[in-house]
RNA sequence: GCGGGAGUAACUCAGUUGGUAGAGUCACAGCCUUCCAAGCUGUUGGUCGCGGGUUCGAGUCCCGUCUCCCGCUCCA
């Protein structure tokens, strides 16, 4: 009878033995630890390479994709063609008496007409507002001037901090006036700078995303690789977001790793591409041992400022639902942008109807961290057997870090010797681990507990007639089989 | 960033009104063991998150700080 324990309980369990047993350690550690920073420890990083090479091989696998590999530092035009310097950094303020926390749009985006046309005339917007739409300010919608009152107050270090001293803006939690902090920018980029001096004219950011390397790099991989459209480029590494808060272990981290694919396709055909990606990547996740039943499809309601259709493949955590992945049909924004900023032609030429064209694409923006984590999560379960409790990993052997344990069944009569020699033949084909110390069945439970699939024992009939046992971690059941044939049992099993 | 909770051995935790730091588990070395974590012996391992302060004396009281968890906020 399994059973999970409860959801704030288990991510404790999982933490902890990540730890214990070598699957995750927070950075630094000796020093205090270094917020929302984590290191991947012996087992954790076999099992995070195991599931990014079966990505890489699903993508690169199926024909008609390339891999890259960028730079994480790009140039400084790249992030703002791409629009992060512009939409990745949030004015926000705070209210000093209750604490609470506003970003400034949604400020100027829940409050009244009335109260929008108020704060203009006060503040002799409206003129500069006629003038900006070239038209009435009555005309103007609740929208356009909340817009307009938005960018002047960020043009102004000022404006702000006046129409509080005003009291034209009020905190709407607690009602007080005057309570209001300056807007703060929370730039969302992590910048540093090229060179020994630091300067504005060196700085530089470390990747929020890995995708705009593959755009930038369009053209060199369609030509070089002598690909056609429609066709994908791959890549997987780390990216860096400058989140304020981090939280829940490994899934909101500064620093962490993506796979991503974008897929470039001509206008007409991004839809269908996009629901074959979305239905491709879904299925790969369950190839990995994700059910159905803890995954969910959101699609976005609220779209960025580049995507047409966008949608989450999300995974249910201890701590609820939460993306793993993002499906999203970027349109030829990303390409046109780059075009602009860089003066540099994109397109690419049909050959039917003569014409040149700028590629749409659809984005599989997969998180590499947190589908390690998703899949931990998903294999920890705890159960009894004969009034014992057993904790075991049921990882898909494809990504469990061990895939076998080879154990003497006692050290004596030369088991020991036997086992050790198959366990050095396996090690070549795949990752293998010999233990002897203790009984057999703490050396079973220790296996199960990293998850390692099948458990190999050296028996006394093994030193009759060259066979050994063969022990399945989810059943425990035992099978017997020739000495021989082991590396291709397990190997048959591996797919 | 705010509020709440927590931080003592690798892990889980005790530690009384302030008086020389403990247990279990794990690990390691042996012994014993012929299949599912509990046998025996021994061993390693702790600047009590870090830094100040009060005190003759601080794991314990005070201040600051860091980290983790929960909530709020945030999450192009």
């Amino acid at each position: 009878m399994a059973q999970v324990p409860s959801s704030q309980a288990l991510l404790e369990k999982i933490v902890s033995l990540s730890k214990r047993r070598g699957f995750i350690f927070q950075s630094s550690e000796i020093y205090g630890g270094l917020n929302g920073c984590w290191d991947f420890g012996p087992l954790g990083v076999e099992m995070l390479r195991n599931i990014k090479d079966a990505w890489w091989r699903a993508m690169t696998g199926r024909g008609g994709i390339e891999g890259i590999d960028a730079s994480i530092l790009m140039h400084p035009r790249v992030w703002e063609a791409s629009g992060h310097v512009q939409n990745f950094s949030d004015p926000m303020v705070d209210c000093r008496e209750c604490k609470m926390r506003y970003r400034v749009d949604h400020l100027f985006g829940e409050m009244s007409e009335k109260k929008l046309r108020a704060i203009s005339k006060a503040t002799t917007l409206e003129g500069a507002l006629a003038k900006t739409l070239n038209m009435q300010s009555q005309e103007v919608t609740k929208e356009q001037l909340a817009e307009i009152l938005l960018s002047m107050i960020e043009k102004s270090d000022t404006l702000f901090s006046e129409l509080v001293e005003k009291e034209l803006i009020g905190c709407p939690n607690c009602g007080r006036v005057k309570t209001l902090t300056p807007p703060r920018n929370f730039n969302l980029m992590f910048e540093t700078h090229i060179g020994p001096v630091k300067d504005d004219s060196n700085a530089v950011y470390l990747r929020p995303e890995t995708a705009q390397g593959i755009f930038v790099n369009f053209l060199n991989v369609m030509q070089s690789s002598r690909q056609k459209v429609p066709f994908g480029i791959c890549q997987i590494g780390k990216s860096f977001r400058n989140e304020i808060n981090t939280k829940n272990f490994l899934f909101r981290t500064r620093e962490f790793e993506q796979m991503e694919m974008q897929f470039f396709c001509k206008a007409g055909t991004d839809e269908q591409f996009f629901e074959e990606w979305r239905e491709t990547r879904w299925n790969w996740w369950q190839s990995l041992g994700m059910p159905e039943s803890k995954m969910r499809f959101k699609p976005h309601e609220k779209l960025a400022h580049y995507a047409k259709a966008a949608g989450d493949i999300e995974f249910l955590f201890p701590f609820g639902f939460g993306e793993i992945e993002g499906i999203h049909n970027r349109t030829d924004f990303d390409l046109t942008r780059h075009t602009e900023f860089s003066g540099k032609s994109l397109q690419v030429h049909d050959e039917q109807t003569k014409e040149k064209y700028t590629p749409y694409v659809v984005e599989t923006a997969a998180g590499a961290t947190r589908g390690f984590m998703a899949l931990l999560c998903n294999a920890y379960e705890e159960e009894q057997v004969e009034g014992e409790q057993r904790v075991v990993m049921r990882l898909s052997p494809s990504i469990a870090p061990i895939k076998v344990a080879v154990l003497p069944l006692v050290n004596k009569d030369g088991m020991p010797e036997i086992a050790q020699s198959l366990e050095k033949d396996l090690r070549r084909s795949m990752k293998s681990f010999y233990d002897d110390s203790g009984a057999v069945g703490r050396r079973y439970r220790r296996m199960d507990e990293i998850g390692t699939p099948f458990a190999v024992t050296i028996d006394s009939d093994t030193l009759v007639d060259q066979t050994v046992t063969i022990r399945e971690r989810d059943s425990m059941k035992q099978i017997r089989i020739a000495i021989a044939g082991v590396r291709q049992y397990l190997m048959d099993k591996m797919d």
